[in-house]
DNA sequence: AGTGTGAGTTCCCTCAGGGAACTTTGGAGG
DNA sequence: CCTCCAAAGTTCCCTGAGGGAACTCACACT
């Protein structure tokens, strides 16, 4: 990975890279998250490295992002599982994947769709306020210094 | 960056992942967008090498996420500035934030606010259904394949 | 005993990131 | 005119992370 640690700046954006700033952590979170959850089946799935693979698994289990399970111990297997941590990362992956449908999709349209159990249609996700309920976009805001700015 | 290619893999993810996955590039828009668009400026205030900070200008110029223009043309002078393609990524840097923010931002509090300007409060981003405007996250939904999957 | 499978480790090679020095273009100052 | 300065990169070298293939280890099946 980059050499420069992000974990110390003060920037929630930096701090997240920090976790999964690494380009193939995404992906594995997806691929968690869909049921493919094996040491093996993501080695394959994702076509990475098999050491990068261990690599990339201990640290989003050191950060809390993923856990270990043992599904069958008379062989000893496990598997890998989102962390409530880990589960509220798939939201940044449902913006990445929005951004990803609209502007590198092409004609082929979207790999995947999304069906709202509230509502039962196919949905994209979008960005409101938690306050007012309302469409907020990096247009719509003001950015201020919070409580956790540097000097 | 990465050997492996993202680009060609039929996920949304792994496509943005190709345009941004480096980790410096979420920081470089961060810093375009409260408005740090000048070469020295970015380097100094990112820490980046100038070696990397040119590659990565120069690839998020030919994804046409950033543009480049001259304030200046007496010195000739250059900032960077966010295309549309750019801004829509800034949501993404909203949704990062937020969960920055709450998993690692610990006692200091967030770095930032967000002042809201339809409401005028301080706000954080919330993701709904483009559908029927109820909350939506990775709980709520099933995951179809769609049009552009791969075989 | 021999084969198979899951889950990693180990080894080597290449290339990308870090850092510092150097370059280029065109003012500004004396 | 000559020198100095700033913006915006570029070049060079070094180290370390990613890729790939082979190897390991524990256990079950036949």
């Amino acid at each position: 990975m980059q050499r420069t640690r992000f974990g110390d700046m003060a920037c929630s954006i930096a701090r997240t890279m920090d976790v999964i700033g690494e380009p193939w952590s995404p992906l594995i979170l997806r691929d968690v998250y869909v049921g493919i959850a094996r040491f093996d089946q993501l080695q394959e799935d994702l076509g990475i490295s098999r050491k990068v693979l261990a690599e990339r698994l201990k640290w989003l289990l050191e950060q809390d992002v993923l856990e270990r399970r043992e599904y069958s111990a008379k062989p000893p297997r496990h598997e890998y599982a989102l962390t409530p941590k880990g589960v509220e990362l798939v939201e940044l992956l449902m913006v990445m994947v929005r951004w990803g449908d609209r502007w590198t999709a092409g004609e082929a349209g979207p790999p995947v769709l999304y069906r709202h159990h509230a509502c039962g249609r196919t949905a994209r996700v979008e960005l409101h306020c938690s306050e007012c309920g309302e469409p907020m976009g990096p247009t719509d805001i003001d950015v201020l210094p919070g409580p956790g700015a540097a000097a």
